[in-house]
DNA sequence: AAAATTGGTTGATTTTGTCAACTATATTTA
DNA sequence: TAAATATAGTTGACAAAATCAACCAATTTT
């Protein structure tokens, strides 16, 4: 049984990689790659996040973050400021431009699964969701 | 609601990419990529299957697939047969060893997905793969 | 048989990710 | 408190992964 349930896993994973695959495509379409997407994501929702927090939580190397950083304050969507706690770390905020152009990207992925959701029926939809929910209370344990 | 829908969506899609990406990890450890994976599991199931079935049901590139394509046949993994209905195409086969490598690979991903069941009780298990065949269901009419 | 299509390959380039060396602060410890 | 060690982040050099468009050769269409 439980190898039954290894395949049917993993059958849905393969599925599902290709969901989500077409979905960042569209990521893609705009001015951000996935990680850079992701690193705005972080910064939105954290205030005054350092780039050791964005590592911890995303696992993206410190090099790499640090260059791509680099880029968004040169874009003026991010501002760096200088701990006063701790003169070797920085704070990272977005400014208004920032603001406004994560919530342009996020506004492109809502209405990519918004084209997707569309192609399926209300009642559809919601049993979608419903099984969405349910995986992850039931995986949420797992991965804490 | 669509938009909540949408919203509901997307806090799944941000779970389940953390899901695969830890399962992910350990194909990484292997002498494999993940599309290089993909690619071995495609043909080991599907003997004779041509580059275009590949790009069809993994969406990889075709220039892509064709170069790792190239690397498999030449470290012995797979072999191509030109086609003799169609010239232009070829047919691609695991070599024994390439099926032994794939099986390997195939046991370790295994594993994982297992030591992730196993944090489950068996009746979640039950559940969580009914849901996700559920899923299956009904996005399988919006991709492809 | 010329034109268009198809299956696959190749070259050029971009994106993504890694590693190690380095600067500057900060903390520990002797 | 000076010297050693650790930490936060930067930079350079590079390798791997992925994409794009031009291309070749066999096949089909007209």
């Amino acid at each position: 049984m439980l190898q039954k349930n290894i395949a049917e896993v993993r059958v849905f994973n393969r599925f599902y990689t290709r969901v989500t695959g077409l979905l960042d495509k569209y990521i893609l379409h705009s001015n951000y790659t996935l990680p850079e997407a992701r690193i705005l994501y972080e910064i939105y929702h954290n205030e005054n996040i350092q780039a050791g927090d964005i590592i911890a939580s995303t696992g993206i190397d410190k090099g790499y973050l640090s260059r791509i950083l680099k880029i968004f304050v040169a874009k003026k969507l991010v501002a760096k400021k200088r701990s006063v706690q701790d003169g070797r770390s920085v704070h990272l905020s977005l400014t208004t431009q920032g603001k406004r152009e994560f919530e342009a990207l996020n506004a492109v992925q809502d209405e990519e699964i918004k084209k997707l959701l569309e192609m399926l029926l209300v009642d559809e939809r919601e049993k979608l969701v419903y099984h969405m929910a349910e995986i992850n209370k039931i995986l949420s344990k797992t991965i804490s």
